[in-house]
RNA sequence: GCGAGAGUGGCGGAAUGGCAGACGCGCCGGACUUAGGAUCCGGUGGGCAACCGUGAGGGUUCAAAUCCCUCCUCUCGCACCA
């Protein structure tokens, strides 16, 4: 009677896959759930965090499935990125080898762990049957506009050879694959999507998403597209010809504006210098701001610098002549460029005029006095208040100055009200080889040409020998690169830049309903019976980025009349990290468990190896478990109830062997209680109508425990509750006795409290459930089975225990017919002895009664 | 600095205005046993007790881990965005 999960979990996999239980019809016929969690990208193994994800998932979709939804729950790669080539670089494989043979390894991972997927469904993003459709999408979005090319400033990895975001440039400007390389900038023309043409609807569609989606990530969202309100200013320039425009927020305080600061990468700041003849002190203070790394160039705490460029222009509104500044803090990529300075009321600003002796002048003065003068201020006052200095604005509250001054600017045509985002257009453009060909062909007529849609797909060439020279092998490859130019039929080269692979995250979702098709990337009619996803289940790393993009490309196809409603996710889960604690020596730095000795000392050194805390595992700090030998020793249902167990999903994990010994334990108990029991259970008949006081009692728990573990996991997502309320429910069964199990009046309430605990366990450990379910002699699988409905005449209690409290404190408990009145309660509370003992010679001033629940007297 | 979240036994965590510490781990004791690091049963916040206990202090309430105010600590996100 020993639980060994070795030989029961390959099994009823197997039968499960046989069965097909898990494949979902196209055709809707039940309460569509659809189910996704974010998909993997293929690294070799899986790691906890993944058995984390898809647990959750799972759990959420054996349990749908049970209670009647047709559920759809895919799975599959998102295998195209760097991690490939620089694989194939270290190993000297070909990266499509290397992403094909760890595809075929997790896809067993996941299968060992029992997630319910349809496998039927799976793809991996770089096969061509799926990123020839992508190719599609980005035909149409150059014919819409939504396509551009740009020649743009990135950041450049010389490692890599090729553009990384800001999200993968470090914190201390170097690269976030090679730590020790430095990002430098490089200009390039790049493609870019216009998603800051849905910023406000990115930002207003969280309206939709609130309660379904967790706030910190909307919050996320908020700060990253950064809507921020005010206005355009045009500033003419001193020597007549054109002007520069700033934005800014505070256009009340324009009268203020006493000099001008570009950003340092400025076209216009060389200009400037070249005319007044400083081309060289400016060309020195440029390149070592250009020089200077993310982390010091972008701190707060970096000291305000600047150069006179030479250049005047005029303030609009005092006329007064203003000198431009390049300015160290700002930021080419924001707004214009370009920034009106006013010292006396932007610190920035004031610290900067402060050091090269510009001029401050208040034109808001804090309410209740005038008070600020420019000599005497010590900080800028950025607070609201009353206008000064300000001509025909003065007295104004400066709230209002800002739509007065902003109107009054659209009337001369100087000016208009302007909505920013911080949101920049997403640069899709990779100098890579391992990812999906831009369609693209230039041309020395044309330029850059799309491809025919006829001729889609661009394959991406995988027989090219994989070299381990640094670039894009692309680039290199002649046969593949030289093509006729399709507008003009002359030399063409094809685009050798491939997407971002984000790309790919932003549609799998969508191609997951339809992912066979290939007449066309998706079909209308099948999109609108299974769109929005029920439940996404994903990391917080993905906040931003790829949330984004995906609610961007959803929004993008539904205009395209490809798509139904507005956003793709309905719920949002986003678990959180699985950490364990660290090892550290302070000579070797961090240690794995097994190179520290049962002393805690270094096996290497001897040294004490210090207990640090418990963080995000991961290779680099040697604190991580790999799930595969935790499957092989404890089996992929100890694994999973572990996980779900441990904490709140939402919450990070702490991993802890004993309690993984302890969620074994469990799963021994819950077994061999089932499997001793089982021809007894086998024998039980059926349920009748009158039952004796003891087999009322055994199904009062088991409707108590089915209640509230529907609850726990329908309602409020606490699995580890639900977990604990079943335990509990096998820990008294555990003390019934053996001749109950035999009785015929209570072996019936037993079966049905066994039968029930198995359904309930099902969703968390399905493998033992099944073995289980066999064992008692019943048929089918517990995984098509539906979960069975608490019923609450049966979980209502005949009894119930009310807390008396006098002035605050506990001081009595008494059992009351749960019929009871609120009279009766209050006479039996007062009438209790030990209740007396607190009350006999005193006054009551107050009683509450609570019905079921408590009674509180107050006395004096 | 701004924003969000969190702080409860030796540990992971329960309790969302009504018995603080469910459940699990660990620990202690017992049973079975040649043996037990298997299994089963029991105990386990502190204090001899009255009582005291949910980061600290104040408040609301018959009643506060839970609501309000002030503060501290930690985690995450954003951070010169004009």
């Amino acid at each position: 009677m020993k639980y060994q999960p070795q030989e029961i979990e390959g099994k009823w996999q197997e039968r499960w896959d046989a069965a097909g239980v898990f494949r979902c019809p196209d055709e809707v016929v039940a309460p569509k759930f659809y189910c996704l969690e974010m998909f993997p990208y293929p690294s070799g193994r899986i790691h906890m965090g993944h058995v984390r994800v898809y647990t959750i998932g799972d759990l959420l979709a054996r349990f749908k499935r049970m209670r009647g939804c047709q559920v759809l729950h895919p799975i599959g790669w998102d295998a195209f990125g760097l991690p490939a080539e620089n694989a194939a670089h270290r190993h000297g494989t070909h990266p499509a080898k290397w992403t094909w043979e760890n595809i075929a390894f997790m896809r067993e991972q996941l299968k060992e762990m029992g997630i319910s997927y349809d496998w039927d469904r799976e793809f991996a993003t770089c096969s061509p049957e799926y990123y020839r459709w992508e190719q599609l999408f980005f035909l149409w979005m150059l014919r819409d506009g939504l396509a551009y090319r740009k020649r743009a400033t990135l950041n450049w990895c010389e490692e890599c050879q090729t553009v990384l975001a800001n999200e993968q440039v470090n914190r201390d400007g170097t690269c976030f694959i090679h730590d020790q390389t430095p990002v430098t900038q490089r200009e390039l023309d790049q493609w870019f999507l216009g998603i800051t043409k849905y910023a406000e609807e990115l930002l207003s569609g969280h309206e939709e998403l609130r309660g379904g989606w967790p706030e910190n990530i909307l919050e996320m969202q908020r700060n990253w597209i950064g809507r921020s309100e005010g206005a355009e200013i045009d500033f003419p320039l001193a020597g007549g010809d054109g002007s520069i425009t700033v934005f800014t927020t505070r256009p009340d305080t324009l009268f203020g504006a006493t000099f001008m600061s570009m950003a340092p990468e400025h076209p216009l700041v060389m200009r400037f210098a070249g005319e007044a003849g400083r081309e060289k002190e400016v060309r020195a203070f440029v390149d070592r701001v250009a020089g200077q790394d993310r982390l010091i160039r972008t701190s707060e705490e970096l000291e305000k610098e600047g150069i006179f460029t030479g250049g005047y222009c005029v303030n609009p509104v005092t006329g007064g002549k203003i000198p431009i500044y390049a300015a160290n803090f700002v930021l080419y990529e924001y707004g214009t460029g370009a920034v009106m300075a006013v010292p006396a009321h932007d610190q920035r600003d004031f610290e900067f005029a402060k050091k090269y002796e510009l001029p401050i002048v208040v034109v808001v003065q804090p309410e209740g006095g005038d008070g600020l003068t420019a000599d005497a201020m010590a900080c800028a006052y950025e607070g609201q208040g009353r206008m000064v200095n300000s001509g025909p604005f003065d007295g104004l509250q400066n709230e209002d100055g800002k739509r007065e001054i902003t109107a009054h600017l659209e009337r001369k045509g100087i000016g208009r009200a302007k909505v920013q985002y911080r949101l920049r257009d997403w640069g899709i453009s990779r100098q890579r080889y391992w990812g999906c060909p831009i369609p693209v062909i230039h041309c020395p007529k044309c330029g850059a040409v799309p491809v025919p849609e006829k001729d889609l797909p661009v394959v991406l060439p995988e027989d090219l020998p994989y070299t381990r020279e640094k670039g894009n092998p692309l680039a290199a490859a002649d046969d593949w690169v030289r093509v006729p130019c399709p507008s003009c039929g002359g030399p063409g080269r094809r685009e050798t830049d491939t997407f971002d692979t984000f790309f790919e995250s932003s549609w799998y979702f969508l191609r997951y309903i339809d992912p066979r098709n290939d007449r066309a990337p998706l079909d209308p009619e099948k999109m609108r019976a299974w769109m929005p996803v029920d439940q996404y289940v994903g990391g917080v790393e993905h906040a931003c980025m790829h949330l984004i993009y995906a609610r961007f490309f959803h929004k993008y196809l539904r205009d395209r009349g490809l798509a139904p409603g507005n956003e793709p996710f309905r719920r949002l889960l986003s678990q959180g990290m699985v950490c364990m604690a660290t090892l550290e020596c302070p000579k070797h730095g961090w240690r794995y468990p097994e190179e520290v000795d049962e002393g805690g000392n270094c096996r290497q050194c001897g040294e004490k190896v210090l207990v640090g805390r418990s963080m995000k595992m991961s290779k680099s700090k040697r604190n991580v478990v790999e799930p595969s030998a935790l499957v092989e020793r404890y089996g992929a249902d100890t694994a999973r109830l572990f996980s779900l167990f441990a904490s709140p999903p939402e919450k990070d994990l702490d991993w802890s062997e004993q309690g993984v010994e302890g969620a074994f334990r469990f799963l021994g108990r819950v077994y061999r209680l089932i499997a001793q029991k089982g021809k007894a259970l086998r024998d039980a008949g059926p349920i009748a109508g009158e039952q004796v006081e003891a087999a009322r009692r055994i199904r009062q728990v088991t409707h108590r425990t089915l209640k509230k573990v529907t609850g726990d996991i329908e309602d409020r997502y606490h699995f580890n509750t639900a977990i604990s309320a079943i335990m509990e429910m096998v820990n008294f069964l555990y003390l019934v006795e053996d001749t109950a199990w035999e009785s015929p009046e209570t072996s019936p309430a037993l079966r049905e409290a066994v039968e029930t605990i198995l359904l309930m366990l099902s969703p968390f450990a399905p493998h033992v459930c099944e073995e289980l379910w066999e064992r008692i002699g019943n048929d089918g699988m517990v995984c098509g089975k539906e979960w069975p409905a608490a019923d609450e005449e049966m979980a209502r209690a005949e009894e119930i225990l009310v807390v008396v409290q006098v002035n605050g404190k506990l001081r009595s408990r008494i059992t009351a017919d749960a019929e009871a009145t609120e009279e009766e309660i209050r006479a039996m509370a007062l009438a209790d002895p030990r209740v007396r003992e607190y009350t006999d010679g005193k006054v009551i001033r107050k009683l509450v009664v609570v019905p079921r629940k408590l009674v509180s007297i107050v006395v004096s």
